[in-house]
RNA sequence: GCGGUAGUAGCUCAAUUGGUUAGAGUACCGGCCUGUCGAGCCGGGGGUCGAGGGUUCAAGUCCCUUCUACCGCGCCA
């Protein structure tokens, strides 16, 4: 036994007991003839102090520096009521020091391990080892093992087995670009590392095992982002002879568990719906932030009975208007409207941004004498605005108008305070479109993923839709869903296809043809053939889950080894280059780039 | 691939219009100190101002190129 306590629990029933503690040292208080360490570990801080009772002690304890590893052996002492520190839980004793012994010493430590000191991330990523030392990562990592371990308890009570899907597995067409791994034994092959064990949880559907869950990592090869990681970590989920509602009181019940574990928030199930065409419709994307207000509204109608050009243009050529009001953005100046909101829809295509105030004379602003008076009424009755908003509108392209517009919004319920940092607002979105049309590769595409089933109701449509870019197919609506919190994407899933006909057909206007879904997914399809349950899954990420929780937008808060923006191990440095010896046993050579 | 922001001491930052020897806090080193707890006081060391080029009497500051990090767009079934 190295240790008798921990450094967090000594409390005053134990004055008068010898101990031995371990841990590093955190901060050296020399007085001269008196000094104290603070002894940290994961459970807390103890102070031990020594003195000129026993200089020799004293002498050799000088010596100590921040964050060497040390061992005590001491007597728990009273501090008097004048030395309690009360922001230590173990502020009311301290120990004594007998003897001490060093296990190792550490070089200055390139930042501090504190809880004050403001580090730049790179830094912290380089010496992550030290960073977790900091009550920062502590805490996030301590929060995101409650999390993922009240989900398990979740899962298992509710008759979930966790099994283990290859991390070696095969590449699959549509979706992200896949990370690679070269096959040694038959050159020219290659794994790759699953998006997700979708077909694997799906084949153990088939397989009989009813209910599948595994906290799994998925891999990526995309761009990164705050929330984005080239490998990330998600509950995945799967449930047979079950539909969206059994998925959802499962999910509802892990997120309960989830929150309540990880920051002791009690959220409220059922959590409310809304259908994907509505959140399009009233927010412009597919995860609205639902903790302020602020909807969007069509005004194509009240826009075509102005002279407003740019209007007039936009509609002409089919696209919209849509617009918004700004409680209170009669106060916003001409820079904020013109440079400010315009900047944050640019990104997204807006050309500009048009608006109306309202103020006490009137409306104001530069679309305003192409409109009469009732139109103008009309749009302010259609957006709820009042005297002393402002309405903003966009004209373009559905898409442009509604991301640049989401956009808008989003920048508004910051910039107004709308939004109470402690509420955390989930909500499905349903009925997902089934396809999308992919302007770029000119074909049909899955909005979810090709196993998705389709919306009972969009059934026969699926099977007689002409395949153009033109078709029906754009309007099928799926089984699907999403989980979104706070305007986050958090989970994903669907009813999936257990007709191979129907994963056939889907296959086929997806333009994967017959050949090419027997070469990538035959042993799919054909164990769909085998009498396969009807079954329906999901998988909330576990990663944005535990950063939400915790007030951060950034997932490598809660990730004990993240990559960078470049998807660079900043520690290891990985990915690194390997010997010509490894590149021969696999059959690569390298070329040379352009 | 594109756009934005940033890069100055180990760390976090400042440096006015281009103008003296580039500063502060903290960390580090030394000294003093018997009750501190983000200890205090005194002293000290520490800089390729990301890199390269240019303009200028003079550049941390202006211009060009480039590298790095972060945020976003594209991308992410």
């Amino acid at each position: 036994m190295k240790r008798t306590h921990t450094c967090g629990e000594l409390r005053p029933e134990s004055i008068g007991q010898t101990v031995t503690l371990a841990g590093w040292a955190q901060n050296i208080r020399d007085h001269g003839g008196v000094l104290f360490i603070d002894l940290r570990d994961r459970y807390g801080l103890t102070q031990i102090n020594m003195d000129m009772d026993s200089p020799d002690v004293l002498a050799l304890m000088k010596d100590v520096r921040a964050e060497w590893v040390l061992q005590v052996t001491g007597v728990v002492k009273g501090r008097g009521e004048e030395n309690v520190n009360p922001k230590l839980a173990t502020g009311e004793i301290e120990i004594r020091v007998d003897t001490f012994k060093v296990f190792s010493e550490s070089l200055v430590v390139p930042f501090e391990i504190d809880e004050y000191s403001k580090v730049g991330e790179e830094h912290r990523m380089k010496y992550r080892y030290l960073d977790m030392r900091r009550p920062q990562m502590q805490k996030n990592l301590a929060a995101r093992h409650r999390i993922t371990h009240a989900i398990r308890e979740v899962m298992n009570a509710e008759g979930f087995i966790d099994i283990e899907t290859p991390i070696l597995a095969k590449s699959t067409p549509e979706g992200a670009r896949d990370y690679l791994v070269p096959s040694r034994v038959h050159h020219g092959h290659y794994y790759a590392l699953p998006q997700s064990p979708q077909i694997f949880k799906q084949l153990c559907m088939v397989g009989g095992c009813d209910r599948y869950y595994q906290i799994a990592r998925c891999f990526r090869d995309e761009d990164l982002r705050a929330d984005r990681q080239p490998e990330f970590t998600q509950l995945d989920l799967e449930m047979s002879f079950a539909d969206q509602e059994d998925v959802f009181a499962v999910t509802e019940k892990c997120m309960v568990a989830a929150f309540k574990a990880g920051i002791g928030k009690d959220i409220t199930p059922p959590f409310p719906r809304m259908t994907h065409a509505d959140a399009m419709n009233r927010f412009g994307c597919d995860k609205p932030d639902l903790r302020f207000g602020i909807e969007l509204h069509e005004v194509c109608d009240l826009a075509a009975k102005s002279e407003f050009k740019v209007f007039k243009t936009v509609l002409e050529s089919g696209g919209m208007v849509k617009g918004l009001a700004i409680p209170g953005g009669a106060e916003f100046s001409r820079r904020v409207m013109d440079t400010e909101l315009l900047d944050v829809a640019k990104p997204y295509g807006a050309k500009g941004l048009a608006w109306v105030k309202i103020t006490d004379e009137g409306y104001a602003g530069a679309p305003v004498k192409f409109f009469d008076q009732a139109t103008l009424d009309a749009l302010a009755a259609r957006l709820g605005a009042k005297k002393g908003d402002v309405m903003a509108f966009v004209a373009d392209k559905k898409s442009v108008v509604n991301a640049s517009l989401a956009a808008i919004r989003n920048d508004l319920g910051h910039r107004l305070n709308l939004i109470d940092n402690n509420e955390f607002n989930l909500v499905w979105i349903t009925e997902f479109p089934l396809f999308e049309w992919d302007a770029e590769d000119n074909r049909w595409a899955s909005s979810h993923h090709p196993f998705t089933n389709v919306n009972p109701e969009d059934e026969k449509t699926l099977f007689t839709a002409e395949l153009g870019a033109d078709s029906e197919l754009g309007n099928i609506r799926s089984s699907s869903y999403d989980l979104v919190l706070n305007g986050v994407e958090l989970a994903s899933g669907s009813v999936r296809i257990h007709d191979p006909k129907m994963q056939t057909r889907v296959f086929e206007i997806l333009g994967i043809s017959g050949e090419e879904a027997k070469e990538r997914f035959g042993f799919f399809i054909d164990a769909l053939k085998y009498g396969t349950p009807p079954h329906a899954g999901i998988a909330p990420g576990i990663d944005r889950l535990t950063a939400m929780m915790l007030g951060y937008d950034n997932i490598r808060e809660v990730i004990a080894f993240p990559k960078n923006t470049r998807a660079i191990c900043p520690m290891s440095e990985a990915p690194g280059t390997v010997s010509p010896r490894q590149l021969r046993d696999l059959g690569i050579r390298e070329v040379e780039e352009k």
